[in-house]
DNA sequence: AGCACGCCGACT
DNA sequence: GTCGGCGTGCTC
C-alpha cells in the first residue's frame, strides 16, 4: 500500500488526535506545489505514518499523529479538511512506538491519540519549526564524542557479578528481579548490566525508571561519573519545555545511550532500546494517578518482551505482583544477600510499646534516650512521621467542635507557623480562629502531631539540638529539596525529622538511628494493600541508618518503631529482615481471599455535585450488561467521599481472566458512553488504592 | 475534552 | 435592552 501511492499528488491521511472520541480522523494532503524558484528539482516527499501532522478540527488546530495513508475514505468530501502542515523536520515515531502506545490505549481502554499525543513533548506539538531546528543544530553538535566504555569499576561480589551475567547474557525477552535490600549493591548491578549492553554495539540504549528524580540524585551523580563519554538524557515532569524537547530528541535521535526517568520516560522514542531497568519498581509512583492511569512498570515489561530485551524490576521490598511473578517462575529471582558497602551491617530493628510507655511530646523514653545517646556521639537522628502540619485537626473541648473541612470528608491540618487551617485534598485554607466558630470558646485543642509539632516537641526536649525538618511545606520552593538534604549530608543536623520524603534515595553517612513515630494506622486500613506499603516504606525508610560502613568499634544503627500493636507480624518480619516471609504470607492470604493479583480487577469511577447521583449511575451500570466470568461488585461511596464539593463513589470489576475482564471493560465502556448521563465518570485497570 | 450555539434571569 | 448561566451537540 505505501508503495503504490507513492507518485501521486495527494492522499488520505488517518490522524489520531488527542481527544476523548475513540476514532481516528481522516485529512487530505495535498502535494504543495514546488516553490517556482526551486523549479521541479525538490520533490516534496509523501508524508508517512509516525510524522506529526497539524490539522484543523472543529474550531481549533491540533497536532496529531499519522497513523494510516490511504487513497480512499468514507468522510463525505463536505466534511473533509485538508491538512495544513507535516512536521518534517524529525524522524517519524517508529512502529515499534506506535504499537507500545497502542497497547496502552487498548490495555487502559483510551482512545490512541490520548495515549500518544501527551507522550510527546509540547514543544515539538505546538512550537514553530523554527524551534525545532534550533534544538536539532544545538544535538548535531554534541554528536561527535560516544565513547560507551564505562570508567573504572569497583569489584562486584559473586551475587552481584551473577547478576550482571544473568542480565548482559539475555538476547531475548528475559524480565529479572533484582532483590536486595538498601546497601545489598543493586545500583552497582544496572550500572555494570548497562555498560555490557552498551558495548555489545555501538548503537545501544539503555532506559532507567527511577520513582522520583528530585529524591534521587545519587544515580544520576554516578551514571554521569560512569559513563562520561556518552550522552545521558533525562525525562521527568518537573523539567522546563526546552530541556524536555532536547532531551526527549537525544532519545529519539538514538543519540543519547543512556535515558534516566520517571514514569512518563517509559513512551520515550527509544530506537535502539536494549534494556529497561525499573528501580524500586514496588513505588507507587511509577502508577499515574491521573489522565491515563498507566503503570510504567507493567508497560516496561510489555516493552521489553515486545522488543525481546531484558528488564531488571530492583527492590527491597517487590511488589506482590513481581514476587508472584517470581515465584512461579515467569521472572527469574537475582538475590543480592550481603551487603556490598563492606563491613555494613544490617540495622537492629526494635519495637516500643505505646500501651507500656507514656510518650512526651510524642516521643517514648526508650527513643528519647536513644536520640540523647547519637548527640552525645556527634552521630545524626531521623524520625519518621507521615504526616505534615502542626496537628491534623483542632477541636472545641467546650462544645466537642472539630475544625473540618466544609468542601471535603477531611479535617482541615493546622499549621502552626503561617497560623492558617488547611485542607490537604482542596487547598482550602483560612486563619486559626481565634475562638470556637460555634460556642466561642477561646481554647481550641490542637489534636494528634505532624511534623511541625514534633519539631517544635525536639527542640523543647534538646534544646541545644539542631533540629531540622524536610517535608513538602518546608521545600516548597524549587531546588530547595536538594538545598534541604544538602544541609543533613554536610552534618549541620543532629536531628532529622520528616515525611516519607526523607525515606527515599538518600543515604545519609552519619546517620545511626531512625525512628518511625505513628505506623500503626497503615496495619487496620480499609485499603488492603496498605500493609505492604508500609512495610516498604518503613524498609526504605530504616535503609537510611547504617548505610555506611562501620567504623572500626563503631556502633550499629538502631531503627526504633513506636507502636500499640508490638506483637504485628508486619512489625516481627521487620526486626527478623524477612520479608520473603511476609510476601509469602500475604501472597496466600490473597489468594484465599481472592485479591490481586490472583485477581484482575478495574473501577468504575464517577463524580457529581451529589453523592446519588453518582450512585445512581453506578447502579445503573452495573445492571445493564451481564457477563460471565466478570463479578460486579455493589456500588460504593469512596472512603473520602467529597473532594472540593465533589461526591465521589466506586464500583469495582472483578475477574480471574485478564482478557475475559479486557474484553468485558470494552462493551462495557461503550454501553456507559450511550448512557448520556451528566456525570462524570472514568474506568481505572489495575486500580492501586480502593 | 474543547468550543460552539442557544434560550432564560438580574444588571448598567 | 445586554451579560452570562450551563444544557446539548459536533468535531474528519
Amino acid at each position: 500500500m505505501k508503495v503504490y501511492i507513492k507518485f501521486v499528488e495527494h492522499c488520505i491521511l488517518k490522524i489520531a488526535l488527542d481527544t476523548p472520541l475513540d476514532t481516528f480522523f481522516d485529512y487530505r494532503w495535498l502535494k504543495p506545489a514546488p516553490a517556482p524558484e526551486n523549479g521541479a528539482a525538490e520533490a516534496t516527499p509523501l508524508p508517512q505514518i509516525g510524522q506529526l501532522a497539524l490539522v484543523p478540527f472543529g474550531r481549533q488546530e491540533l497536532m496529531g499523529l499519522i497513523v494510516g495513508i490511504s487513497e480512499h475514505t468514507d468522510v463525505p468530501a463536505a466534511k473533509l479538511k485538508d491538512v495544513l502542515a507535516v512536521r518534517t523536520q524529525v524522524a517519524p515515531l517508529s512502529e515499534h512506538w506506535l504499537a507500545l502506545c497502542r497497547f496502552a490505549a487498548d490495555y487502559y481502554q483510551r482512545p490512541l491519540g490520548e495515549v500518544a499525543v501527551p507522550a510527546l513533548p509540547r514543544n515539538l506539538r505546538t512550537g514553530k519549526p523554527t524551534l525545532l531546528e534550533r534544538h536539532l543544530k544545538k544535538l548535531a553538535k554534541l554528536l561527535p564524542t560516544q565513547d560507551a566504555s564505562p570508567n573504572p569499576e569497583p569489584a562486584l561480589n559473586p551475587a552481584q557479578q551473577e547478576a550482571v551475567d544473568a542480565i548482559a547474557a539475555a538476547h531475548t525477552f528475559a524480565p529479572h528481579l533484582l532483590y536486595g535490600v538498601t546497601g545489598s549493591g543493586k545500583t552497582e548491578v544496572y550500572l555494570q548490566a548497562a555498560a555490557r549492553i552498551l558495548a555489545q554495539s555501538n548503537e545501544a540504549q539503555v532506559l532507567i525508571l527511577v520513582p522520583e528524580i528530585n529524591l534521587t540524585p545519587q544515580l544520576e551523580n554516578n551514571l554521569r561519573l560512569r559513563f562520561s563519554g556518552i550522552q545521558i538524557a533525562t525525562l521527568h515532569s518537573g523539567m522546563a519545555e526546552g530541556e524536555r524537547l532536547q532531551h526527549w530528541l537525544a532519545a529519539h535521535l538514538g543519540q543519547a545511550r543512556i535515558v534516566l526517568g520517571t514514569r512518563l520516560a517509559i513512551l520515550a522514542s527509544l530506537p535502539h532500546l536494549k534494556m529497561i531497568v525499573i528501580d524500586e519498581e514496588h513505588d507507587p509512583s511509577y502508577k499515574q494517578q491521573e489522565g491515563l492511569r498507566y503503570s510504567a512498570r507493567d508497560l516496561a515489561v510489555w516493552r521489553a518482551h515486545q522488543l525481546a530485551i531484558p528488564v531488571v524490576l530492583g527492590s527491597a521490598t517487590p511488589s506482590l505482583e513481581t514476587w508472584q511473578h517470581a515465584k512461579v517462575g515467569r521472572y527469574r529471582k537475582l538475590e543480592l544477600r550481603e551487603r556490598a558497602v563492606k563491613d555494613a551491617v544490617l540495622p537492629v530493628v526494635r519495637v516500643i510499646n505505646l500501651e507500656h510507655e507514656k510518650p512526651k511530646e510524642g516521643l517514648t523514653t526508650p527513643l528519647i534516650n536513644a536520640i540523647r545517646k547519637r548527640l552525645e556521639r556527634g552521630e545524626q537522628s531521623l524520625l519518621f512521621l507521615n504526616r505534615r502540619g502542626y496537628a491534623p485537626v483542632i477541636a472545641c473541648d467546650a462544645c466537642g467542635w472539630i475544625s473540618n473541612c466544609t468542601r471535603c470528608t477531611a479535617h482541615l491540618v493546622m499549621h502552626k507557623l503561617d497560623h492558617r487551617l488547611r485542607c490537604h485534598h482542596c487547598g482550602f485554607e483560612q486563619r486559626i480562629p481565634r475562638n470556637c466558630p460555634t460556642c466561642g470558646n477561646i481554647d481550641l485543642q490542637p489534636l494528634g502531631r505532624g511534623t511541625q509539632r514534633m519539631e517544635e516537641g525536639l527542640q523543647l526536649i534538646f534544646p541545644e539540638a539542631r533540629v531540622f525538618r524536610i517535608d513538602a511545606d518546608s521545600t516548597r520552593r524549587k531546588g530547595s529539596a536538594e538545598a534541604a538534604f544538602d544541609t543533613v549530608h554536610r552534618g549541620e543536623v543532629d536531628i532529622l525529622i520528616g515525611t516519607q520524603m526523607v525515606a527515599k534515595g538518600h543515604d545519609f553517612k552519619n546517620l545511626t538511628l531512625v525512628g518511625a513515630l505513628n505506623p500503626d494506622s497503615a496495619l487496620f486500613s480499609q485499603d488492603y494493600r496498605a500493609s505492604e506499603r508500609l512495610f516498604a516504606q518503613l524498609m526504605q525508610v530504616a535503609g537510611r541508618a547504617g548505610r555506611a560502613a562501620q567504623k572500626e568499634g563503631g556502633n550499629i544503627s538502631e531503627v526504633l518503631i513506636q507502636t500499640r500493636y508490638p506483637d504485628h507480624p508486619l512489625y516481627h518480619a521487620l526486626m527478623a529482615h524477612d520479608y520473603d516471609r511476609f510476601a509469602n504470607d500475604l501472597l496466600e492470604e490473597r489468594q484465599q481471599a481472592s485479591m490481586p493479583p490472583f485477581i484482575y480487577q478495574a473501577l468504575l469511577r464517577a463524580e457529581a455535585k451529589e453523592l446519588q447521583t453518582a450512585l445512581d449511575f453506578l447502579h445503573q451500570a452495573a445492571v445493564c450488561t451481564a457477563h460471565a466470568g466478570i463479578t460486579i461488585n455493589d456500588p460504593i461511596p469512596m472512603t473520602m467521599t467529597r473532594v472540593a464539593n465533589v461526591d465521589r463513589a466506586q464500583l469495582l470489576v472483578e475477574s480471574v481472566s485478564r482478557p475475559a475482564l479486557q474484553a468485558f471493560l470494552k462493551e462495557w465502556i461503550a454501553t456507559l458512553r450511550g448512557l448520556k448521563s451528566r456525570v462524570k465518570w472514568g474506568v481505572e485497570i489495575d486500580p492501586m488504592d480502593i
